[in-house]
DNA sequence: GGTCGTACTATACCGGCGTATAGTCCGCTG
DNA sequence: CAGCGGACTATACGCCGGTATAGTACGACC
């Protein structure tokens, strides 16, 4: 009832970390939109008031917590690469279990529609987009696409965790089931699915379509949905 | 303002159908819960109390809306096949674009809790695990990891579609940004980005991570966040 | 032609939401 | 000690969500 607080360092338990904190929490868990304000204060103890004292507003409280959480991250990350704890990123979670809980709330902010977010994930497509071109230059002719739907990829499918989880039998945001993720994303990386010849022939069939699509297309336009 | 409708088969306009095509839509658009009752019975023109009355809630509307698009795709898709217009299915939003709406339904579905969409993944987990035992076995030792990240990898590229939309400067659920992320997917199955000695390296790694992890890990553990 | 069922509207209800405001407690400073 | 400011609570306001209900228009059937 009086929240259970775990180890936090002395002077961050002020009310005020406590709300960003449970909030944080909360946004991970459900969303922003299916996050009360009183969810929030209630699982940091306090009343809802403080809240908008504190933060001014649930967005700005939103807001702070992405900044926070980002820059956690890469606060946890760069501790790590210069303790040289590790150099594969997958095992990361293992050793570093909050960083889990800050998984959890970049893909959930993504799908909120954070712009912090949303600007991580334009640097990560960035970033991949140049590694590839260093790297590995030669598994697509379009670099930009090949980053964004990789970045996509690994963004969404923790979109899906919970499927993916059930699927699984173990829950991807717990060390357990992120080391088994990551294993099969590593042969996912390593081991090509399909033969090359056949994807060339699909594609040069999807070129020939490219050429012959209408304009039209569904999406957001309001017209052309049919029965 | 009353609807524009594109090209409804003439026994399908009555207003039950109509409301049904616009929560599809602005389910697919704006999920679940950012859509309300008054917009869906805006959208189609009539007025909030018609929607209970041929549907009883919002929820039954949900479900019916559910299996409406998830066997209206199954029908596309073997009317397609049985045509034999193609043979491979990413070219498929270009010759039938209300599908891409589908598309948008389910992935937004997925993300909503639906449990019609979540059996859909479930079955395609497993159908993909069949493939891969019978057409590709050596791709990893753990086909069912493998299935189920490969599934959450495809739906949840198409959950994060705004955001690589931006990256790619082309909205994903249009027949051209989709045959674009198709080509970057068919790149990605095809050539192995990572060495697969470099990768078993690393799953050695992550192998003495498993077994020297402590027992707790984050997520939805109520204790163990850290400040 | 009366009646009955169905499609449909108008409007009200109730709860939960984010937010605003008034007020209390309390440690600090002059 | 007076008072002042920040942390914090209690409570209320206005809005909007899904839902419920009463009522109207109209075609079908006896």
């Amino acid at each position: 009832m009086t929240r259970p607080v775990g180890d936090p360092s002395f002077e961050d338990l002020t009310a005020r970390a406590r709300i960003r904190d449970a909030a944080i929490r909360l946004f991970a868990e459900r969303g922003m939109d299916g996050t009360t304000v009183r969810d929030i204060t209630q699982a940091a103890g306090v009343s809802p008031g403080l809240l908008r004292h504190h933060f001014g507003s649930k967005e700005a409280l939103r807001e702070e917590c992405d900044t926070y959480v980002l820059d956690r991250m890469i606060e946890i990350k760069q501790e790590l690469v210069f303790d040289g704890k590790l150099a594969n990123p997958a095992a990361l979670p293992s050793i570093h279990p909050t960083i889990l809980l800050y998984y959890k709330y970049v893909t959930q902010a993504l799908l909120d529609g954070s712009r912090s977010a949303a600007s991580m994930f334009d640097d990560m497509v960035a970033l991949t987009e140049q590694w590839i071109a260093k790297n590995a230059p030669d598994v697509s002719e379009d670099h930009r696409a090949y980053a964004a739907v990789m970045v996509g990829m690994q963004s969404g499918m923790l979109a899906m965790h919970n499927h993916v989880s059930r699927a699984l039998g173990v829950d991807v945001f717990t060390a357990e089931g992120h080391l088994r993720m990551a294993g099969a994303l590593a042969d996912f990386y390593s081991h090509p699915l399909l033969d090359p010849e056949l994807v060339t022939k699909a594609r040069r069939a999807m070129d020939a379509l490219r050429s012959s699509i209408p304009p039209t297309a569904a999406g957001d336009d309001p017209a052309a949905e049919g029965a």
